[in-house]
Order: C-alpha cells, then structure tokens, then sequence
RNA sequence: GGGUCGUUAGCUCAGUGGUAGAGCAAUCGACUUUUAAUCGAUUGGUCGAAGGUUCGAGUCCUUCACGACCCA
C-alpha cells in the first residue's frame, strides 16, 4: 500500500510522473485490455490517408480506415478531443467524441498519455479548420510509453542525449526521421543504378589476418578456436580485386569498414563505404560512372541537381570540371607537383604554410597530401575531378604511361570534401610487390603504411585484367546531399565514449 | 592532444555573489471542431561531480566527467 500512497501524490517530478503512467497502465489492465497489445490492422499510414483524402470540402466525410501511430499531441475539450498520432511519414489528427464513442470508451482516454501508441478506426473527415483527421467509432492502446517524451513543441535539443538516446531523437524530430530515410533512399537508388548496368554486389571479410587497401589503422580483435589475432578491415579493396582475377568482372560492395582514429564531425571509427571494380575499364570509365551514380541519385532521391551545402549552392550535374593536380597546385600554391614531390622543396612549403609535418616522422606522400589540403582543398567547391596523383600517394593505382611518376587516378572533391576516389588499378604484380616494399620502408615514421600482402601479389601473378576501381563514402555523401553538418547526423548510432555512472 | 563554449525541473530555456524562475509536460478543475487549443489552480530542483574562496556560491577559483564546435 505504501508504493500506492506515493502513486496518489500530486506532483510533477520524474518519478511522479512515471508513477501516473503505471498507474494508467493498470487501469487498462484492470478493464481485462493488454495495455502492451497485439498487432492492429493498418489500412493505411498518415500520409496515405492524406493523399486519398485531399478532394474532401470541410465538414465532407470520407473513406472508413484504420489507423495506428504514437500519440504526439492531445488537445481536451470536455466531451470531445483531438490527438495527433504520429507514424513513420507523420502524424495525423483523430477525433474523439463522447457521443460517438459512448461513456465507457471516451472515458478511456483518461488512461492515455503523450507517447501512446493508439490504434484507431473511423471515418475520414475534413474539420471546419480544414484538417484532414478521422472521426474515431473505435480505439484501443497498443503501446504504453512509462517515459514522458520531449517538448512536443521543442523536440529533443541536446545532441548528447540525441546520439545516445537515438530513438528519442527520431520519434521527437521529424527532420531527423527524414535524413535517414534519405540515406536509405541514397543507397537505394546506388544498389539499382549498380545493379541495372551488370555489377554484381559481393561480400567479403570484416576480419582478416591483414587490414590493406587504404593508410588507416586497423581495430584488432581475436580469434579464439584459430588463436589468431585478427583484424577488422579498414577497406574492401584488395579482395574486391581479387574477385576480379576470379573472373567475376563487374563488382562491387557496399560495406562498412573500421578505421582506429581519432572523432571529429567527418570521422566515425565505424563508416559506411562503397567500392565497386570493372575489369577492362580504367581510371576514364571510373569518373563516367562515378557522374552517374551521384547524377542519378540526385535526379531519383533530391529530384534535382542543385544542393546546398553549408553555405554554398553546389550543382551537381555532370559532367564535372576537370583539373590535374599539377594545375591545381601551380594555381593555389605557385608550384608544379614535380617541384613539391622534393622531399626538401615540400616540408619547405609545409613549414612556411605552418603545417605540422615533420620531416622526421612524416612520409613525403604525408607532407604532399597536408599541402593538398591546406593550398588546394579550400578552393574547390563546385564538383571538381582532381587528376594525376603522384605515385607516393597511390601505392595501388597504375602509373601514367608517359609519366612513371604519376598515376592514372583522381579524387572527386565537392564542398572542399573528398567524395570519391579513383584509378587504374595496379595489375603488374612486380610493380606492386616493390610498391608494398616502400611503404613497409616508412613502416617505422608512418604507422598508417599499408602492410605487405603478399597474397595479394600472388592473386596479381595468376593475372589480373586492367581495371577500373573507385571507393566512395556514403556517410560524407549523404552528408553533401541532405545538407548534414556532422557525420553523427547521418550515422544512426554515431559512436560516443560511455557515460559515468549515476 | 590543445583551445573555446556548454551541463539548472521530464523537455526547451532564463537566472546581476544575497529567498531557485518561465513555457511546455505532469496533477486537479472548466470546455462536444481543436491544432504550439484556451481558461483557472497545483506540483515538480543534490543547479553535471568533488574540492576551494566568501558572512553567504547556480553565479568566482581548481580538478574531474560527458558533450558541442574549432585547431592539430
């Protein structure tokens, strides 16, 4: 009796307030109803209802339909209320009237509380304000929410509790509820335009002995029966390639991939990536199909080509500007990249421009990317195909054939973000067993070298055809298209360190 | 790793070293077409944590935790 004693306080706390939902949720109980229910049967969604609806004058009563959503909103009047329940595509409003419902089933909405999700048939009507909303002849609860939600006006504001509480924020914030969908949409329409023009999607491991195919470092995990310690992969590279020597000639691999760094607003240690790989084609095939899968997500998924980004209107209708990273280099910084792939001449500009690069501990591909960044990257807004990327940048891509130095590979950079990355992929397995040699060289200043996978170079011997390859990350694309200022706002679940216990 | 900012009621936010506030939510009441419904009343606080300065700290100082943004 004495937990009963506190139920029956007055008062507005936490604790109270969950106190008067459990007691609510008795009551249902008490009338023989399940307050956690079974399934309802939907006719239709809110927005459904809406479009069927749109015909019907204020006052015009329309199809019956039955509805279920979360109760966002209730506005009382006595004997009559209005709620609005939201579902996946919105919310709706419904009717509740003493006199259609009868005493003991209106009497039930003292039971109800914001966060309900209620299950409701009736008859579509347009009110005297216009709305279009059901007239409810039948009810019942489907869900009891003990929580109270957020604001209703508000939502849910603080970007702490939205990331950890993630189902908070997409119930409460339909903007939220909207980007996601996008992102689904995007990837949606990536797998259809991929899958229309022959590309097979494939598998391959998370775990591996060896974590190649981009500078990154890996997340080390452990094999017990094998008692093998294991990576998790940091790109799928070097086994999409191997499929291509397998034959399989046209594939490609939407995946997520795990790089050990640090966390910022364009980093997640957990990402998503898209790499696809079509034997015969080269670096050229690579940009086409690159303008393809962003021209055809922008005209399936935005339905248009013009997006804003920050503070800038993009348009992303291809075909893209074109520009080497020579040209680029001699325009921002005032040198060709022959001069900056000095080792002197390069940590010279890195350390006038301020840059922390020691050439102690940093590569020369390090200092050349950093001066990218710092010269080149601020200026390219608008679409821009980067190309010619010297060798030190490239250990996997094919060199120029009329310049040993330079490979046959670009960068997509929109919004001064890299979008994409591309080349020719490296098939001359000498080459590449002397590439890995190199970047094993810097093993000890550069902690990022990709590792010697001589397995890799074996699968090369038995022949690879010349290929086209190209990585993309979804998470920094979707964040381009739906106009998304950190990377947690696009990633579900971004990853955050643990809170300190209460 | 460094810097700046933030953490106050369930939510959104005010708060000048001197009695801890508002709106929404909640509770009670009125209202049979409202829509951020309206109207009346009530309740709700370890001010992120721990120290310190002070007659007195949400406010000033130190450390710590978590987050946001910027830099590396």
């Amino acid at each position: 009796m004495s937990d009963n004693d506190q139920i029956d306080n007055e008062s507005g706390g936490l604790d109270d307030q969950i106190a008067n939902r459990k007691k609510n949720l008795e009551s249902w109980r008490a009338a023989g109803i399940d307050p956690y229910g079974q399934g309802y049967h939907k006719t239709h969604t809110a927005s459904q209802i809406r479009e069927e609806n749109e015909g019907l004058e204020a006052g015009e009563e329309g199809e019956e339909v039955s509805f279920a959503g979360r109760l966002m909103t209730r506005r009382d009047m006595g004997k009559a209320a209005f709620l609005d329940l939201g579902d996946r595509d919105g919310s709706l409003q419904v009717y509740f009237r003493l006199n259609n419902l009868g005493e003991e089933s209106f009497k039930r909405l003292d039971w109800v509380d914001l966060g309900d999700f209620l299950g409701v048939k009736g008859q579509v009507f347009r009110t005297k304000r216009g709305e279009i909303s059901i007239k409810v002849s039948e009810w019942t609860i489907l869900s009891k929410a003990v929580m109270p939600p957020p604001d209703k006006f508000h939502g849910l504001k603080d970007t702490e509790t939205r990331y950890r509480q993630r189902y908070i924020d997409l119930f409460s914030n339909a903007e939220v509820r909207k980007t996601f969908v996008v992102r689904s949409k995007i990837i949606s329409a990536m797998r259809r335009y991929l899958d229309s023009l022959g590309f097979l999607e494939v598998e391959t491991p998370n775990m591996a002995t060896l974590a190649g195919g981009a500078s990154a470092r890996p997340f080390t995990t452990h094999h017990n029966a094998l008692d093998l310690e294991l990576y998790l992969r940091i790109a799928t590279e070097l086994y999409l390639k191997r499929c291509i020597v397998g034959g399989m000639d046209k594939v490609y691999e939407i995946g997520r991939v795990f790089r050990n760094e640090g966390i910022s607003t364009r980093h997640n240690p957990e990402f998503t990536l898209l790499e696809i790989y079509e034997a015969y084609s080269d670096f050229e095939g690579m940009v086409k199909l690159t303008e393809g899968i962003i021209g055809t997500i922008c005209k399936e998924v935005l339905g248009t080509y013009e997006v804003e980004f920050e503070n800038y209107k993009l348009n992303l209708e291809p075909p893209y500007r074109r520009a080497t990273m020579d040209e680029l280099f001699r325009e921002h910084a005032g040198k060709g990249i022959h001069e900056i792939r000095d080792r002197e001449t390069a940590f010279a500009m890195a350390k006038e421009a301020g840059l922390d690069v020691n050439p102690n501990k940093s590569t020369l591909a390090h200092c050349i990317d950093k001066l990218f960044e710092h010269y080149v990257e601020p200026h390219l807004i608008q679409p821009t195909v980067v190309t010619e990327y010297p060798i030190e940048l490239s250990p996997l891509a094919k060199r120029k054939p009329d310049d040993l130095d330079i490979t046959e590979r670009f960068e997509l950079f929109v919004a001064h973000n890299e979008v994409a990355n591309a080349f020719s992929e490296l098939n001359d397995p000498v080459d590449q067993k002397g590439r890995f040699e190199a970047q094993a060289a810097n093993k000890d200043i550069d902690d990022e070298a990709h590792p010697i996978d001589d397995d890799y170079v074996q699968a090369l011997e038995y022949g690879m055809p010349p290929t086209g390859g190209m990585g993309m990350g979804i998470d920094r694309l979707v964040m381009l298209l739906t106009n998304s200022p950190s990377i947690r706002d696009v990633i579900l679940f971004p990853l955050l360190r643990p809170r300190a216990q209460k």
